[in-house]
DNA sequence: CTCCGGGCATGACAAATGTCAGAAGCCCAC
DNA sequence: GTGGGCTTCTGACATTTGTCATGCCCGGAG
């Protein structure tokens, strides 16, 4: 590779500890450049809005919008943007919602800092990059069974809230969220929906 | 500070970026020596038997054993490693559970490096020091209300099973697994068992 | 010693939940 | 245009919960 101008990077983690660290790493290497931080999704947007990266290193959980939204934000503001996601609990379908919304990476946290510069670059390159285990994962776990309907109902049933508040929260009756449950977690293979909620979080269903 | 000897530190995360990053950044410190690293609870026991380091910096929640019960281990083995833990979501309950271990920090990973390594000479000095905002957290949220047994149930009614299969894993009748979880809901301001279970782990009191 | 709170249980009742069958409207594909 | 899948509803039923009263045993505080 000639020495060409160095890549523009943007990071974006709500942890400060692993944001500077990695700032610290990355900018180690010659061709690569820190040009922004942020801690929170609506500050990642705001940065890359300002100084314009080569590509946005993304934390999947931050305050305020999560990696995947402001991947998609980007997408459209930013088209020139490649965005690499870095999270720390790969759940198979966040790996889909994330190439779904145009992410040209996915990793764990639980690779080194040498491979994820090698791995910046190739996204920069306009290659994509996803971790072989997260793939392996995401493909084993499938598609979503649920329909957008039960999957809603699902959600709001997520913090334990009794059918009452599902039903008038979703503007539905409220047999007719009990039977979107009992379909969601048959499909599921739960024995009661907070199984199901459980299954479904952990294959990023919801 | 005269110059005395390094202080050896012992890093043990599960994700490797930061772990790397991390150790990078405090051996640029003159006096803080990075002696060892491990991935996972029962690899940072080890670890620590095999180099003895003056302070130990864990991770809150890594595979195998989390840092309360590595902190409670490394305090019978080797009173003079003193014990700072980090974490990203810091639960009020983690934070008495630790001192309680012995742990003598206690940070959330939102600091900067440059004051991690000032708190790690502080705990290394022999004091304390645990993060402000958790402190108050912790305070405000007070003790657990939750008698021994009705935690226990609370515990395992975590993943939605049914009162029949609490009542088998905890040998005790239906009717008494029923009676605790009310119980506990009741004191916990819940509606009923799977929002009491959200609470308690918020405040970290299962 | 006696009282009290915690652990444990039972039984009974009310409320919430899960399950099923059936039915209507809608839209898409064949 | 017909069939099939999704959405939405209703009603009925079985099962699971939540709640409450009541009782027993035990160990520590007074």
């Amino acid at each position: 590779m000639t020495s060409t101008r160095p890549v523009r990077l943007l990071l974006a983690d709500d942890e400060h500890l692993i944001r500077g660290a990695l700032a610290a790493l990355l900018s180690l290497e010659d061709d690569l450049m820190v040009v922004a931080e942020a801690a929170t999704g609506p500050e990642a947007l705001a940065m890359a809005r300002a100084h314009a990266p080569d590509v946005a290193v993304l934390d999947l959980q931050m305050p305020g919008a999560d990696g995947v939204k402001v991947a998609t934000s980007l997408r459209a503001e930013l088209p020139g943007c490649h965005v690499l996601i870095v999270t720390s609990h790969g759940r198979p379908g966040h790996l889909k919602r994330a190439l779904a919304a145009g992410v040209r990476g996915f990793v764990p946290k639980t690779v080194s800092a040498q491979r994820l510069a090698e791995i910046i670059r190739t996204v920069h390159a306009g290659h994509r990059y996803v971790d072989p285990e997260l793939a392996a994962d995401a493909i084993s776990a499938g598609d979503s069974p649920l329909t957008a309907r039960e999957a809603e109902v699902l959600e709001l049933a997520a913090d334990g809230a009794p059918v009452a508040e599902i039903a008038e929260r979703a503007a539905l009756s409220q047999g007719t969220v009990r039977n979107y449950l009992s379909s969601a977690a048959s499909k599921l293979g739960a024995e009661n929906r907070h199984t199901a909620v459980r299954l479904a979080r952990e294959r990023g269903w919801v």
